[in-house]
DNA sequence: ATGAAAGCGCTAACAT
DNA sequence: ATGTTAGCGCTTTCAT
């Protein structure tokens, strides 16, 4: 196809205001030096005709590109939009991301960088020399990635890390793990819970261990041993159904489970209904995430709520901010989680007592 | 921020290679006239130096934007995403767009529009003036929005319409709604059903009617009347459970029901429970989309897969494709979707017997 | 407060 | 087969 050219380009408004193209060019950008009434007469034109400013030329004199990247792991993305298993968190980063975008004019554009690679160096290289975007987000496992973070700070890009507590590189913000974490814990122990379980997400996340610190130092707190009681996981169901079995076979089996994520918690209810253990009669469970499916779940799954949408819009926000001269925050922003309550909890056996 | 300019341009590699920019221009764009020796000593020389090109100025000097622009309906999607349903549309949308972008050194950038609006045209002009996008995917409604259409028609950009049979203008693709229709109506006749009840979506959707035909086509083939067995929906819930309980009220009730969508099979189960209507002891349902929530009902519902991933990738495919000169396919692009046979369906009750 | 000129990185059109 | 020139639409100097 021939070459498509801009149908109403900055000239055409000069000219039908009677101006320059730098008075134009200040009117759009906000700029000072213009009196009101240029301003009103440009602005007049720019509706009248229905003008836009290409971000292509904008971008190209060295000003803003209005473009802002957001980046995931390429592998578990591909993996839960295949596997259909009702994860939302892209939805949800689109959700809270790009409408905090299109706010400010910019556009969110999502990209998938393989962090298991050794030329993800190269590929994000050649994002940013291709799109050159205002701002980069990034997310777990790539925002502890100290060839990524390292790579953005030298190219002076505003970049956020969510799932991060940071260091001195980029804008640091996490979805308080080790506080839902904590709340989750508390939860179970007021319901009469002393065996509290965890099954903990792929250590490959920093926000996985974090989740543990918050079950340990809420047990400790309460003077609750831990012994035993922490199994492991990766996030996925396999990883779950192997952790639950373990937990549940040993002599003292704990009377409630956390599980880092909803297939892993999903993992322990098939365990728990094979094993005949009656949940929540028997066995409470509560899961991370609070995906769809948790709601539909036999008995449904109390489940930390996390705020990717809300954690998204904030990463936007911190990053224009950046892109404007704010300060970079010294301490990560920390965005609360809820604990959602379902049928999955209950007190205890009375067994004990 | 200050002015980031590109590290390595085009003048780099040139300088680096010995050659003039536009042989370098010629080797990026794979263009003829380049003798293979110059050819693989540019390469080396890009290779070396990493050099990626700025997609902004190749819109600038009137080239490709290698940017594909995907349209979904703000109000929508918006409500999915904050609905947390499982809705996973836009994910499949991604799975298959995106991944077939990148195939070809494109980016999908997504992009909501509001149907209900006057300015929808507005909008949109808005959006292209921005990105000057090489391509657009429509999806329903918009995909048969005349407005729309035309513009996109009359600015010469190539693009795709998801889920409408076309015109005379833009790329037409669909699920293959009346022969999914078809095909669900037919799983019930063989489970030996007679009596088919149907729920349909929003009229504002083609594609809603389709579904209709298909019941109906299949129905008439079997010989079977479809008196009374019409309901009204409009994809949600709550017309979902309206519809089904004006069909399950009748004096004849259906022993089947199809839903345009797995709200309105939730919906209709949800009903069905109300009733003390065994599922699918008395009643069998089968519900259009196939989202994750649909496996966790009790029971996990039949359902007509949406091919959404599939059609997002050849719509990518034809736009690229008339980009590059292809001539418009005369006939709309049907991409099969399947049915997923779950625990919702079952032989109808013997009392006819 | 406004305008004129230069240039961003690339490609189309035109030499050679 | 290769190089040269002009210009895309905008912003950044630098004048006025």
């Amino acid at each position: 196809m021939g070459r498509r050219r801009q149908s109403v380009t900055i000239k055409h408004v000069a000219a039908d205001a009677g101006v320059s193209l730098q008075t134009v060019s200040r009117v759009i950008n906000n700029e000072p030096n213009v009196r009101p009434e240029m301003k009103e007469r440009v602005q007049a034109s720019i509706d009248k005709l229905g003008y836009v400013p290409s971000i292509a030329a904008q971008r190209m004199s060295g000003s803003r590109s209005y473009l802002i990247l957001a980046i995931n792991d390429r592998e578990r993305t591909i993996a839960d939009w295949r596997g259909r298993q009702g994860v939302d968190w892209v939805d949800q980063m689109l959700l809270g991301g790009m409408l905090k975008c299109a706010e400010y004019g910019y556009r969110m554009i999502f990209e998938l960088v393989d962090t298991h690679n050794d030329h993800v160096e190269r590929e994000l290289r050649a994002a940013i020399a291709a799109l050159q975007p205002d701002g980069v987000i990034l997310t777990p496992p790539h925002s502890d990635n100290p060839l990524i973070v390292g790579l953005l700070d030298q190219q002076k890009i505003p970049f956020a890390r969510i799932g991060s507590r940071g260091g001195d590189m980029g804008i640091a913000l996490t979805m308080d793990d080790e506080g839902s974490a904590r709340r989750a814990t508390r939860h179970l122990i007021d319901l009469g819970h002393r065996r509290i379980g965890f099954i903990p997400g792929s250590p490959e996340y920093s926000l996985s261990r974090w989740r543990v610190d918050g079950w340990e130092g809420e047990m400790a707190a309460a003077g609750l041993a831990t012994d035993g009681l922490l199994a492991e996981g990766d996030f996925s169901y396999a990883s779950g159904a192997a952790a639950a079995r373990h937990l549940l076979a040993s002599g003292d089996p704990p009377t409630a489970i956390i599980a880092s994520s909803d297939q892993m918690a999903l993992a322990t209810l098939e365990v728990a209904r094979e094993r005949g253990v009656d949940v929540p009669g028997q066995l409470s469970i509560v899961s991370f995430d609070n995906t769809p499916i948790v709601r539909f779940t036999q008995p449904p799954l109390t489940a930390v709520d996390q705020p990717v949408a809300e954690t998204a819009s904030r990463a936007v926000e911190l990053i224009i901010a950046a892109q404007r001269g704010a300060p970079r925050p010294t301490d990560p922003t920390r965005v609360q989680g809820g604990l959602v309550e379902r049928g999955s909890t209950a007190a205890p056996p009375a067994a004990h007592g």
